[in-house]
RNA sequence: GCCGGUGUGGCGGAACUGGCAGACGCGACGGAUUCAAAAUCCGUUUCCCGGCAACGGGAGUGUGGGUUCGAAUCCCUCCACCGGCACCA
């Protein structure tokens, strides 16, 4: 072989390396563990196995973390860099349904296909750890967490999760009571202490039925069932999380409606959390922009909770603010549509009305919602409520712009400081009060746009606004300065915002009428779904209502074969939720134990479940007594700072796409805090580092009917296809039709895919690898253009010429001394290498070998110094044709744990440097002086220089500032 | 509407911590080689003005301003595109 031939080279060395298991990570205890090297995760979010295989934007990703991969093997690190599948969930499903076959077929099926893909991209895992979520050997351990959520509650007090055993002691040995609405009261909590008994109003666990104490406990758990308002989609035959739900309501995959609906369902306590979830995004190393989406979508805020007690009624209306300051500005309340206490409320002359637009609110979809444009809707309930700050009694309404989810689902409405209130209470004519004092400029701007308000002087303008707020038009929802705002005990007048705040809730709570709080707006997730392709739930359901986990020793609960795995779909939105596996065969659905008749839970677990903790099993693949060894979780997921201090950093480096930001992140976050919690792993986070790669798009067609057509098939007006063409305006045309050119992320939806396959193919893997990284920055997206492509394969061909002689096949590689500057050339190239490295700048790399390949282009021989060094640098970006170069130069098989290169920094300095003078900031000249010639000396020289001379033309040098080695400023006034 | 990101030649992009803008690649143009083509090799390629040329002058990193001896880089204004959230009290 004499020419560069990568399907050689690359199907020789890929062989190679899986006969030699070159990149098994052997762990702690196994044979070949070498204790003395650190270690390093690098870590791909694990691919779906979808049926069409990838395209050329997956292995973006893994093309990367494998660069880091190789590096750090060749820098001395025990590397663990494994792949697998998450093939559970609705697209495998969906598959096999379309195509009748069952999804464990099809599935293994793409996961071949999808394996042979990666292999083919010389990617260095350890394919001994490779496993996919559906094998029961994995879901096992996903039902056994599930347990643990099952089997756990959150001490608020610890604020962590602990076995619910211990909370069932506490409530025996009368550590806890049970308050009025079931909350747990500690005897030794703030004002219970030193006085014996049950406290006031509260219960002892002991005196409590068997089922009223199995629910209690059940309500504490985090893995709870409960009736709630589901996202239900008929359609899909499933409820969805409000993450797989679009904004116009509809579902994520399939885009079908979807509507509210309360069913009983597993949840998971994930809000519990959500202060952890919060703060602990401090412990990692993410992108910004990443832990700012996560911190929006826990949307933590902080408020008081006031109660507002009604006229003439018992109840008493609970509602969240973060504007306590403006109590004194309530003129009304709002519940949300679903409130409990609206039926309760309602007087008799306000039902007909109420209960009509209950029913509307209720069949209103987000789409209507949003189509309307947030015109404010609502219906009075006849009731009023006190507001308990200056006793004014306020009407109660009911309105669909307050929501059930999230605070209380009621508020106090402040018209005059909250725009939606001020929307709502100008189109019913509810009064308006001002109780804080906008700044001037406000007053300025509001005095220009309102016309009545024209022409009037700021005393006006504040007089105008404290009689009647409604004339400025909008609310003032910044801070300020209180008005309005005393009672005979309190007053906020004068104060500031956040002083206001602070003194109303003291007085609240004071009064015992309210506390401050933090809300939250993430919501606890839902967990269950009516899937066949899914894992099933570990749990029993007695006949008197007994929820009983499946013991550990008979994990897993395996799918059962079913014929029929369809879910039941449905156009009717009444339908109720029939989950697959309520037609599994009775043998399973049945089960007896302890002589106790017990049926399976029949809903499966949501696709994420098996994603939350992949890269725990990922450490330790193959043990079947623990979901992963203890030594080797640890000896992964910890690593020791350089003064030898343990670091809690779990992955170390996470690499995925935006797209799981919030769902995917969160989730396993929460799952890895309670597994810590419960002593069952070594960090407070999973993943220490994480990267998020951009996308790769492509453009797409569209025909004048709006319909994509195959990418593939489009050619311009001389037939070329269109992939080969890049200039704008151009006529494009699909079986003689014209199409519109459109631009986005490449898929399958937009039928733009390119298939890996078929670039390794046309220019061998290598080059797919190089052009993929080459082609900007890893975390910005990009556009896919094969006509680039050519450039790194000529790179890599030129190399090759450079190192083998094309005629005769020999290498050109002599072991003599190179010239100066060309040693020289390669210490700044491992130097630029390296640092490219350490900073995943691959593209930098490689245009940093391609200039010293440039360096080599012409000679007839090639100096050893300089070629072994170069496949190194080379090897984690292209590793077959460095393997290849590197056996030819008469080396052991694999470069794989070779050292990697290191730069002599005296190879870097130069004897003398050119510097540019500026004259006012602008080149004027260049100046040659030695490497250490003092400031001084570069000015003289500077002076010196004819060009330099000529444009001073006699002026004076006020300034000279000279920063060594880069460049000399001259400041000289102004000509003329 | 709110939050975040990005904006550099014909194209993808480079530029340490404020210090020579345009590395490297694509494309284009010119040349060598070739019967010819492909491949390969050499050269030119930000724009404008002057010059046969070597070269000289000016402008220039989305817009306008500011800080500085010096700004792609820091600050403010606006614009465009991309992404997230969206009645969250």
């Amino acid at each position: 072989m004499n020419k560069y031939d990568p399907a050689t080279i690359e199907s020789r060395w890929q062989a190679r390396w899986e006969q030699d298991r070159t990149f098994k990570a052997p762990n702690p205890g196994d044979p070949g563990f070498d204790p003395d090297k650190p270690k390093f995760y690098v870590l791909d979010m694990f691919p779906y196995p979808s049926g069409v295989g990838l395209h050329v934007g997956h292995p973006l990703g893994y093309i990367a973390t494998d660069i880091v991969a190789r590096y750090k093997r060749m820098r001395g690190f025990n590397v663990l860099h494994p792949m697998g599948y998450d093939a559970f969930g609705l697209p495998a499903e969906q598959f096999a349904v379309e195509h009748g076959v069952h999804p464990r077929v099809t599935t293994e099926q793409n996961i071949a296909n999808m394996t042979r893909q990666l292999k083919r991209l010389g990617l260095s895992y350890d394919w001994d750890r490779c496993f996919a979520t559906t094998d029961p050997g994995y879901y096992k351990w996903t039902q056994w967490i599930f347990l643990q959520l099952y089997g756990a509650w959150f001490d608020p007090a610890s604020d962590h999760a602990r076995p619910i055993h211990e909370l069932i002691a506490d409530l025996d040995n009368d550590n806890l009571y049970i308050g009025p609405d079931g909350e747990l009261v500690s005897p030794y909590a703030e004002g219970f202490e030193g006085i014996g008994g049950v406290p006031a109003g509260c219960r002892r666990y002991c005196e409590m039925t068997r089922r009223e104490q199995r629910e209690l406990i059940d309500s504490y758990r985090l893995a709870y069932i409960d009736e709630v308002a589901v996202n239900w989609c008929p359609a899909l035959g499933t409820v969805l999380a409000n993450e797989e739900v679009t904004n116009e309501g509809r579902s994520e995959r399939g885009n079908y409606p979807v509507y509210q609906r309360p069913l009983r369902q597993w949840m998971l306590r994930i809000t519990a959390y959500a202060e952890r979830l919060l703060r602990d995004l401090d412990l990692v190393k993410w992108p910004e922009s990443i832990k700012l989406l996560q911190r929006n979508w826990i949307g933590r805020s902080e408020g008081t909770e006031v109660q507002f007690s009604m006229d003439h009624s018992p109840h008493a209306i609970e509602v969240f603010t973060t504007r306590p300051d403006t109590l004194f500005g309530a003129t009304y309340m709002v519940l949300a549509p679903e409130h409990r206490l609206v039926d309760r409320i309602t007087t008799p002359q306000q039902r007909e009305a109420v209960d009509a637009y209950k029913k509307q609110a209720a069949g209103r979809t987000e789409v209507d919602r949003t189509a309307d444009a947030r015109k404010k809707t609502g219906v009075f309930t006849g009731a009023y409520a006190i507001n308990p700050v200056n006793g004014w009694k306020i009407p109660v309404w009911i309105a669909d712009y307050v929501l059930t989810g999230y605070g209380t689902g009621a508020i106090m409405a402040v018209p005059a400081h909250d725009q939606r209130d001020f929307e709502f209470a100008t189109t019913f004519d509810l009064p308006i009060v001002a109780v804080v004092e906008p700044p001037e400029e406000w007053f300025e701007q509001r005095a220009s746009a309102v016309e009545a308000l024209q022409g009037l002087d700021l005393d006006s303008l504040r007089k105008r606004y404290a009689e009647n707020p409604a004339v400025f038009g909008q609310a003032w929802e910044g801070e300020g300065y209180g008005m309005n705002s005393a009672n005979a005990d309190t007053s906020l007048d004068a104060l500031p915002t956040e002083r206001a705040k602070r003194r109303i809730t003291q007085w609240l709570e004071e009064q015992g009428l309210g506390r401050g709080q933090v809300q939250y707006k993430l919501r606890d997730w839902l967990f269950s779904r009516q899937r066949y392709w899914g894992e099933p739930f570990p749990i029993l359901h007695g006949e008197d209502g007994e929820v009983r986990p499946v013991p550990e020793d008979q994990l897993p609960v395996e799918l059962p074969d079913m014929e029929d795995f369809r879910p039941e779909a449905s156009d009717d939105p009444d339908t109720p939720p029939r989950p697959p596996l309520s037609r599994a065969p009775q043998s399973w659905r049945i089960v007896e134990l302890d002589g106790k008749r017990y049926t399976r839970e029949l809903n499966t677990m949501p696709q994420w479940a098996g994603s939350c903790w992949y890269y725990l099993r990922f450490t330790d693949p193959n043990n079947e007594q623990r979901f992963a060894g203890r030594q080797a979780e640890r000896y992964w997921m910890l690593s020791h700072r350089a003064d030898g201090t343990e670091h809690r950093g779990g992955v170390d480096l996470y690499v995925g796409g935006v797209e799981h930001a919030v769902l995917h992140l969160l989730y396993a976050r929460f799952w890895h805090k309670v597994l810590y919690d419960l002593g069952h792993v070594a960090t407070p986070e999973p993943f220490g580092r994480l990267f998020n790669q951009g996308y790769i798009q492509a453009y797409y067609y569209e025909d004048d009917r709006g319909v994509r057509v195959p990418a593939e098939e489009v050619v311009d007006a001389q037939g070329r296809p269109a992939m080969e063409v890049q200039d704008e305006d151009v006529e494009f045309f699909h079986e003689g039709r014209p199409v519109r050119r459109l631009y986005g992320k490449m898929g399958k939806s937009l039928k733009n895919a390119i298939t890996p396959d078929h670039i390794c193919d046309q220019y061998g893997c290598d080059t797919l690898r190089l052009y993929e990284m080459y082609m900007g920055p890893l975390d910005q997206s990009k556009l896919w253009n094969v006509r680039d492509i050519i450039g790194v394969h000529r790179f890599l061909q030129r190399l090759w010429r450079n190192f083998v002689n094309e005629q005769t096949g020999e290498l050109r590689v002599v072991d003599s001394e190179p010239p100066e500057a060309l040693r020289r050339l390669l210490h700044h190239t491992i130097q630029r290498v390296t640092t490219a490295m350490n900073t995943m700048a691959f593209n930098v790399a490689i245009a940093a070998l391609i200039e010293l390949n440039n360096a080599l282009v012409n000679r007839e021989t090639l100096e050893r110094e300089i070629a072994e060094p170069m496949v190194l640098l080379l090897s984690p970006m292209a590793p077959h044709v460095a393997e290849e170069l590197w056996q030819r130069l008469g080396h052991e098989p694999s470069l794989a744990c070779a050292p990697w290169p290191e730069y002599d920094p005296a190879m870097l300095e130069q004897e003398s440097v050119e510097l540019p003078v500026q004259i006012n900031g602008k080149v004027r000249g260049r100046i040659r002086v030695p490497a250490d010639a003092d400031d001084k000396a570069i000015e003289q020289a500077a002076m010196n220089d004819e060009k330099v001379a000529a444009s001073l033309n006699g002026r004076e040098v006020k300034k000279c500032i000279v920063i060594r080695k880069r460049m000399v400023n001259l400041v000289v006034p102004e000509d003329g």
